[in-house]
DNA sequence: ACCTGAACACCGTTCAAGT
DNA sequence: ACCTGAACACCGTTCAAGT
């Protein structure tokens, strides 16, 4: 609660290491980017980021937590629109950190740390989406199925090849049905 | 067409070395094995591997158009399942390679060989998915999305913990809308 | 044609030492 | 507390040499 500036410091330079690797990871994906290379652009040796973070998969849950952070401060800004609007409007915003998507599914296999990143991630946006759902008219049990099939969906076309009319067929479709019970 | 015995040596040390290194991937993850580690489970030097596939990714390949063709050929034995028979045993079928469905969507990134395998291997099952479909009664276009979106929906559940409530819940309502329309 | 020993360039991470 | 130079163990892959 009570920081002094001792801790602010240690924050800054954090926050500094963070941005620089979420250039590098969003740019050249996270495998292809090496601690020494993400030390050399903060100007730093490459032991130094193990004093800020205790392994490269510290590092990248911190990028998540920030692009995750600016992403749901943007949501709040976007008020009344409706569902449809909003599942492109997040679908886009997913598109941005598409290298990330696939890398989390990656180290979910290799670390504890991302596998419980990755579950908490999707128990909070399910959380949103439920809700979002009740608030449209639906019922609980409908809107807990349909959350879960289209976070699978929306991810689907994150990580697949697909064409702009398929991706439009299916997100109308996935609406359809969303609302066909109502 | 006409192999000679040199050929067919050649085909023999391959598979071998392939069905090691598909007991390793699948045991271990693909990341989680070294081509060391191949090499010495096969009795060969690890670079005697190289003269046999040009890369880890190629030996990757190799072992997963292996479990494919087994798979296509339990597959054709299923004869007159349900659909939702016919689903359930695609997702426990997949699920025996969870880790390297997790691999191909890693390499996916990184390698053009996986990423041309991925988009064919996709392309052939919604292929096999659509032509099951319209045999069951749907229009073409509804047959396609649905494809698309149950497809997302499987690998979803494959690659995300939850549980045995909510994956019956998400297939149920998936079969439900498969045959609303019909 | 097939296989190997030795090396290469690189990786994430650790350790002892400095300030 | 913070940072570094040097090293460690490992990786996929290559090369020259042997049969």
């Amino acid at each position: 609660m009570a920081r002094n500036k001792r801790d602010i410091d240690r924050k800054d330079k954090q926050d500094e290491i963070i941005v620089i690797a979420r250039a590098l990871f969003l740019a050249q994906g996270y495998e292809a980017t090496s601690m020494a290379q993400v030390a050399r652009d903060a100007g730093v040796a490459p032991n130094t980021l193990y004093w800020y973070f205790t392994d490269k998969d510290d590092l990248l849950i911190a990028v998540l937590n920030g692009l995750v952070l600016a992403s749901l401060s943007e949501y709040t800004q976007l008020g009344s629109a409706s569902i449809k609007e909003q599942l492109v409007w997040l679908i886009a915003q997913l598109e941005q950190s598409k290298r990330l998507v696939f890398t989390v599914h990656a180290r979910v296999e290799q670390s504890q740390t991302v596998q419980l990143w990755h579950s908490q991630f999707h128990q909070m946006l399910d959380h949103l989406i439920v809700e979002k759902l009740i608030a449209n008219g639906l019922l609980k049990e409908q809107a807990i199925v349909i959350a879960t099939a289209g976070t699978f969906i929306v991810e689907g076309l994150l990580t697949h090849p697909h064409s702009a009319q398929q991706r439009d067929s299916v997100i109308d479709w996935l609406i359809a049905q969303t609302f066909s019970t109502v």
